[in-house]
DNA sequence: ACCTGAACACCGTTCAAGT
DNA sequence: ACCTGAACACCGTTCAAGT
């Protein structure tokens, strides 16, 4: 016999096949110990006892590998509960993806710049679609709106979180850097900023999230199409 | 005499000495001409006849750096051309910026993990809140819309230009990959998704900015902040 | 006191050469 | 036919040693 558990040359735990799969299973397991920063092909390659250039045989480059980890990261967090109020549900849907992407701020970083549309994004993006239609939005504006939604909630993950640069805690968030400077903003150079910078500077990242997707929900199902859009791209 | 314009050794044009300002300025140079991923800490202490050590003495790190470009190059856009109507002046500040970072769709990254704070980005911050105050619109909810407005055009221009992979024309804008998985939605899974993909997809980039900013300022006068937020943090 | 050469510790990606 | 060692062409940042 010759099968793989007979054999007596057992390095490591065990040595199965590279495959497409296998490779991101051991990437997210990376991104969850260490951080996307560290999810490298060279990093990964090491993990899978193998050189960098083994997994280009399974995937093209290093983006790719990051939006299949997203991808399937996502495939975890669809929840939906039926039976409450669609606007609860989405809340839920919001808030769960939002705090996927805070929890690892270098996916939210690159769904900004490498759309995610694997099959659970768009199992998402239909979640969220289902949702303002059961709301009574027209389906133009729905359309449109879901990609304002998701992006919000993107973006605001990609802007929060900290920089995560290893254990430099006086780092401190970059917006602390900004309502710093709208705090102390020149009446001369800048007198609207001066007069309201509390305003400016006021609210939780909670209380901000929670009156954004207020104003993008009334924003959408208020708010006419053009009547003559170019359609399909 | 020993002044500079005397010396004999002239090896480049003129070799000034390093100083933060000379640093951006020569940074700014490389951006424009070769793109941020080329602004480099080495390249731009080539290109300034030194050593990447000596940049440490000016500029903290590579992400200051970048900041600082953003912001300099926010200094060149700031128009603002009075006696027009509020809303026109808001489409152009907001035109003009968003074209600053769809011509460097890196600063457009940058800007959305690295808050801009410089002297220049606050005035344009309160150049928005002026108009959104010239239109009449509630302090508070001017003040938390600022972000809103300014925040989406950031993430639309690092999300709608091309990653710029060198020369890779084959590469196409990650929308496109995002729009043709919609197309072809499974009825199975995402019925929602395939009933509505043609709206999903249609529309050109200009005319769902249009549409968004629409919705975000509609949003923005009819949503009230929460009675009581926590100020200043 | 100020500046920087050289080193440390990494990257992504390719391709010639092996099995 | 498939896989990969080794190389190419870079990075950011630090610090000991020079002037």
């Amino acid at each position: 016999m010759t099968t793989a558990s007979s054999k007596s040359r057992r390095e490591r735990p065990s040595k199965p096949a590279l495959s497409r799969e296998w490779i991101v299973a051991e990437t997210i397991k990376i991104v969850r110990d260490e951080g996307l920063e560290k999810a490298t092909m060279r990093r990964v390659a090491q993990a899978l006892d193998t050189g960098p250039a083994s997994l280009y045989v399974y995937i093209a480059n290093t983006t790719e590998l990051h939006a299949a980890v997203l991808d399937e990261l996502i495939g975890t967090v669809d929840l939906d509960r039926g039976s409450i109020p669609w606007r609860r549900r989405l809340d839920d849907v919001l808030a769960g993806y939002g705090s996927l992407l805070f929890a690892y701020p270098g996916l939210a970083r690159s769904a900004l710049v490498a759309y995610p549309h694997g099959p659970n994004a768009i199992r998402l993006y239909d979640l969220v679609l289902g949702l303002l239609l059961e709301a009574g939005t027209e389906a133009d504006r729905a359309a449109w709106g879901v990609d304002l939604l998701l992006g919000y909630v993107t973006a605001i993950a990609a802007e929060h979180s900290e920089p995560v640069t290893d254990l430099d805690i006086t780092a401190g968030r970059e917006i602390d850097a900004l309502f710093n400077a709208l705090r102390s903003a020149d009446a001369a150079t800048a007198p609207h900023v001066a007069a309201h910078a509390d305003a400016l500077v006021s609210g939780t990242g909670g209380e901000r999230v929670r009156w954004a997707i207020d104003v993008l929900l009334r924003g959408i199902t208020a708010t006419p199409i053009p009547p003559e859009v170019s359609d399909g791209r």
